[in-house]
DNA sequence: TGTACATCAGTGAACGCGCGTTCACTGATGTAC
DNA sequence: TGTACATCAGTGAACGCGCGTTCACTGATGTAC
């Protein structure tokens, strides 16, 4: 079967797709090859027509996630009014319960950071370009761009990822939602104080 | 070989021990029974005389670990000096180069959370109690016990789990001290601002 | 005190299973003439 | 326009491997008498 010439890149595109979320989903190790591929509704085999091995499509899923998870952040920031409404507008849509309760959709530091490390050092990099990405789009949020800016945006990335963390950690207490509340609560204190 | 009484509970020690270890260094699915029943001097099939499975090691060595960067982070905490001092401690104890690169003597939040939750819910409990368990030494640290003391401490532990797992998550970049760096001052912040 | 027996932590072969990867093959479509 | 051939995305059997768990067994020590 000989496709048409747009025909692989389709494929490619599906495969990738499940992955990024498959791999937020279920973890690094509970996904196989064969699962992914009858995702995309194709035979194992096939897979290596397109990727060289798991840890390549690893890799890039990860990409896709992180940029589709910035592209919706970067949304929400674009929100009208001052800079305490988007600051609000963007911790209000990263630190939701919808947000904790769909990691199959969301960030990808918050639902694979460790795991993907360990299984290919090469995430680093891709984890360190999303960060750098973050940081730019709190900074450009937050309005000015000096030294204690940069720190605070840092500060904030960190503060929203460990949230989601540990409110997915302790999704069954009540603990769960009240970090939720006190990272959006302390994220808009220290975004918006100078 | 019948062995002396505490016998059984010097090994059951030695395999939670090794556990904890192993389980924050490798991530729980590279951890198998016969590589820690073999760290611990044993071959494989020993193992159930002592757990019921691998979720429940994984189980009993999540309470230890976190239990041991608790009673750190406390000591650590003790430090003579008023409130800044000790919040600086505390947070110079967690946002380390040292504590960064020893994830399998660390804390169990910033190696495991995402993982060990896929794989056995009942660690959630588990996580639950430790986060409490920060809170508590939180508030003691910066003193006074009000509402918007638990925000804080709660954004605060988010904060330090989440600059850590970003910090090791790009290890190799300059982004990872800043991200500790980063993490320490917004937090002095954080904890010492009224 | 001496002897027979019960205990049970630890051994190591065996189980069924799913994994990542390889490979000979298929067959619809594009290309050469 | 028609025909022969090349391409290569996708198929599915097969590979070697390590896993979690089970189980019949061992043998040093504690207990019963």
């Amino acid at each position: 079967m000989r496709y048409s010439p747009e025909h692989k890149q389709k494929t490619y595109d599906r495969i990738v797709e499940h992955a990024a979320r498959s791999f937020r989903k279920k973890g690094v190790d509970n996904v196989s090859i064969s699962g992914l591929m009858a995702d995309a509704g194709l035979t194992h085999g096939g897979f290596y027509a397109h990727f060289k091995s798991k840890e390549d499509v690893l890799l890039v899923a990860l990409e896709r996630a992180l940029s589709q998870t910035f592209s919706r952040l970067g949304d929400a920031a674009n929100t009208p009014g001052g800079v305490p409404d988007r600051i609000s507008a963007l911790l209000g849509e990263y630190l939701s319960v919808l947000h904790r309760d769909t990691p199959d959709r969301g960030c990808a530091l918050a639902a694979l950071a460790a795991e993907a490390v360990r299984a290919e050092p090469r995430c680093r990099g891709v984890f360190a370009d999303a960060i750098e990405n973050g940081v730019d789009l709190l900074r450009k949020t937050m309005g000015g761009d000096d030294q204690e800016n940069r720190s605070e945006a840092l500060a904030l990335v960190s503060l929203m990822v460990g949230a989601m963390l540990l409110s997915r950690a302790t999704a069954d207490s009540p603990l769960s939602t009240e970090i939720l509340a006190a990272a959006r609560k302390q994220g808009e204190r220290l975004a918006v104080a100078d």
